[in-house]
DNA sequence: CCAATAGTGTCTATCAGACAGTATCGA
DNA sequence: TCGATACTGTCTGATAGACACTATTGG
């Protein structure tokens, strides 16, 4: 490189944009699409996201975005996880100008409903396996599809899947988050041991619950403070 | 987001650029830096990296800037492992004007000399733990322990391994990788055992080879073809 | 011979997969 | 009572850690 592209008037203009895969755990894996409004892909449903500000890094406007698009409140915003995932930059990804897209994986235990009389009025939840299979703006399907294998990839090393439980949750429920994100079923009694047997990946609480099919009541734990699942928990192949 | 936003010449001007951790192996685990010649931070270390043009993606620019500061050939490029790391975006991460930086993490079997004449004559290669003790240019201090500890991680679960020991290498070299990347001792005829167990992770060859320092003649191996390794290496915890 | 590396075999503790069996709820 | 879920226990095969042992080179 040469430092004379430093004069603010010789390097080429991009906007910078961040886009945001904002999944939850519903019957299936669910992911937050906004309906365009404007050419191009009008009427075609992508991933909420915006421009970055001027004194903004590209990850307070996604925690900008999260809010004004979702109707999350800033006090609710803890309990959802937010971190980078992959910046796309193809020439002709927008067919009007340059522009950049750093996209965020955001995992809510709930599904915040998209409030009238804002952005969000255009916002859906959508199943992740429609989403793919639709025809998304942009890059966006790529954009998902990687957003979808970082979350599977981080339940098994990470103690991520309590975030996607909520702030408390059963055993029961904490599987259903494994089961749902994977599709695939995992045994009841091995999923326990390996869970309980992880130092901090949950706490016990004093209450117990009910499920809504009945059955037993179940122990209620919240995360128990620890990041790192070491062994990790396997995902079955094949 | 509101849509007014798209007017070419209301959207906030952005500079991108990519910068590259280049790591090889030495007798511990180095960095490629190239010493600044202008302000700021003029005479300090900094990665090597350079503006996005107007028709390049990112890792375009990635490929671009690993030719030509280091030196390495177009027809060596195949042998070197690139990726994209995360993108920096804090406003102030660049005094002059507003930059964001994608970083990118290159693996090299090989150490090329930079080359005089070029870009690249700037160009040295450093051992990471004193990059990192040192004071590194903008947050490039930042930039590089994210890429170090990526290919500790990717060591773990991939078979990249073999992309840092060379088109050619033993089971010895194979594990000298591992333990200057993790900066730590593994069991011989362990890690033999793990490898060799794995599918797809190293192929043999006819050939034998005599280190060094003498020694029983040891079976040349190649990559196995094979990307993910499950389950993984494990990394000795303390 | 010695130092150094390559390669093999084995014992053991740990852990995941599979599955049986008991307990406790609502209807 | 039945269906459904919660929870416990156990057997087995796979694997990682630790370590002993032999083999082959250069000096």
């Amino acid at each position: 490189m040469t430092n004379g592209g430093y004069d603010p008037h010789t390097f080429p203009p991009f906007a910078v944009t961040a886009d945001i895969v904002l999944l939850t755990i519903d019957v299936s894996l669910s992911v937050l699409l906004v309906k365009r409004g404007a050419e191009p892909f009008a009427g075609s449903l992508a991933l909420p996201g915006g421009f970055v500000l001027p004194d903004e890094s590209v990850a307070d406007t996604a925690r900008r975005e999260l809010m004004e698009e979702t109707g999350i409140a800033e006090s609710d915003l803890d309990g959802v996880h937010l971190e980078q995932l992959a910046t796309f930059s193809e020439p002709d990804r927008d067919p009007r100008m340059r522009v950049v897209s750093t996209a965020y994986l955001a995992l809510s235990p709930t599904k915040p409903q998209p409030t009238a009389g804002t952005d969000a009025a255009a916002a859906h939840w959508v199943s992740v396996d429609d989403a793919l299979a639709g025809q998304l703006a942009f890059d966006h399907a790529e954009i998902l599809a990687v957003g979808v294998e970082r979350a599977r990839a981080k339940l098994e090393y990470t103690t991520l899947a309590t975030n996607l439980a909520g702030p408390e949750f059963t055993l029961g429920e904490l599987q259903h988050v494994y089961e749902v994100t994977w599709g695939c079923g995992l045994e009841r009694a091995n999923f326990r041991r390996k869970v309980l047997a992880t130092q901090g990946f949950v706490a016990k609480t004093q209450d117990r619950r009910v499920g809504e099919a009945g059955g037993a009541p179940a122990v209620v734990y919240r995360a128990g403070g620890g990041e790192l699942l070491v062994p990790p928990m396997m995902r079955p192949r094949k």
